[in-house]
DNA sequence: TTCAACCGACTGACCAGTCGGTTTGCAGGG
DNA sequence: CCCTGCAAACCGACTGGTCAGTCGGTTGAA
């Protein structure tokens, strides 16, 4: 059973969440949050010791969700190749769906300076390390490229084009754009392009992926 | 002949520049730029009007050296493909040679939100536009990619490698990363390995790129 | 003499964080 | 079941520091 305690401090978080995606973290004041909140600046200084470990909760907390979404996905799947696209797929899907995860992820002007490149940083080195095994399975033991940069680049390339969409809403949909990285990534891995799923061509941007049942607005998580 | 009035508002420039890599928009005091610049608070207001502007300048400045950069250096070039490797070539060893030009470029949480955002879009677009012409180029008439998004994803793998060794220092020296990115660009294109000028294969990362003059520490333009 | 260029002390707004106070939940004694 | 006491949770007016931008003043070249 959920405390008030908890109810208070989740609440704080996902006005903090909405805020700062909106604002970024320096434009965003406390008071903002206390007032959408319908707290108090005592509450918010009750649960985080400042405007900063406040910030750091909520990426914590978005960056955490949004990977066991990917794990819990690509969790059935055994064929490597499946898996590595189902986790781009999964990625690119979420991002696009929650806003504002994507703008405090990626975007990351959004963010700050300092400190918090750092933190950035090993979240960012979570995926990457995620991704890296993913690639190296779908590789097989000899792949034409180090999986670690591999990784990073591709995370990289994902990000440009999410944030791409995030501040010019093209493609849209975003889901578009979804053939056209597989194809990119199955390429620079030396991968075949044969596969049965997937008919691989992307100059005619189908929509590629009807799969899974469709959580409809559930909400990240 | 370079004007009393220019050189100032070039220092001026310089310091910001330097000091906006180094803290970020928001940590960085006007005053601070004062300091370093040995100039006055009325000076550095009565060449830029506001904070704001002064940082833009910044941007603009360095992108479009950048640009120039990578653009006179493919400039001889003919074959297609060794453009976009060119291209790729020189952009990783510019951002890598000044640090201050990618920390404001790439990592964005050294930059700022709001307005920023919009003007960080127009120019990651000019260069899009650029890269984008490269691929097209480098793909044929018939590519199995679509151009634009590629040369987005591109870009963000570049930056995100380059971001990397900004934080973390590796790969240590970055150049060991471009094979593999150079394959990966290839094989995500659809370009064959297969070219006399590189032995393409990332695993044993040799530096690859004994290439053009190097102008030791020319200045970046 | 004029004015563009530069100087720097000052101001006004903003805002993170504080702190004395109030409310609420709840343990345990009657 | 009520009362009492206490601490956890919450409130919000206030403070202290910071800093972008201003403005009256100075300088030096033409």
């Amino acid at each position: 059973m959920t405390t008030q305690k908890q109810q208070t401090r989740e609440k704080l978080l996902g006005v903090a969440e909405e805020v700062f995606a909106e604002h970024g973290y320096y434009d965003t004041a406390v008071d903002e949050i206390v007032e959408k909140s319908g707290m108090s600046k005592g509450a918010v200084y009750f649960h985080f010791p400042s405007k900063e470990r406040l910030f750091l909760a909520v990426m914590d907390q978005m960056s955490k969700r949004l990977m066991k979404r990917v794990e819990r996905e690509i969790a059935p799947l055994t064929d490597p190749v499946e898996r590595l696209d189902r986790a781009m797929e999964t990625a690119v899907r979420t991002l696009t769906k929650h806003k504002t995860l994507a703008k405090l992820l990626l975007v990351k002007g959004y963010t700050v300076g300092h400190g918090f490149a750092k933190r950035r940083q090993e979240i960012m080195g979570r995926f990457a390390e995620m991704t890296e095994g993913l690639i190296r399975e779908a590789q097989g033991n000899e792949g034409a490229v180090d999986a670690k940069t591999a990784a990073l680049a591709w995370q990289g390339a994902i990000s440009e084009v999410v944030v791409r969409w995030l501040e010019t809403g093209k493609p849209d949909p975003v889901q578009e754009a979804l053939p056209t990285l597989r194809t990119m990534l199955h390429g620079a891995l030396g991968i075949a392009e044969n596969l049965p799923h997937l008919s691989g061509s992307a100059d005619a941007p189908r929509v590629p992926l009807p799969s899974r049942a469709r959580d409809k607005k559930a909400a990240l998580q």
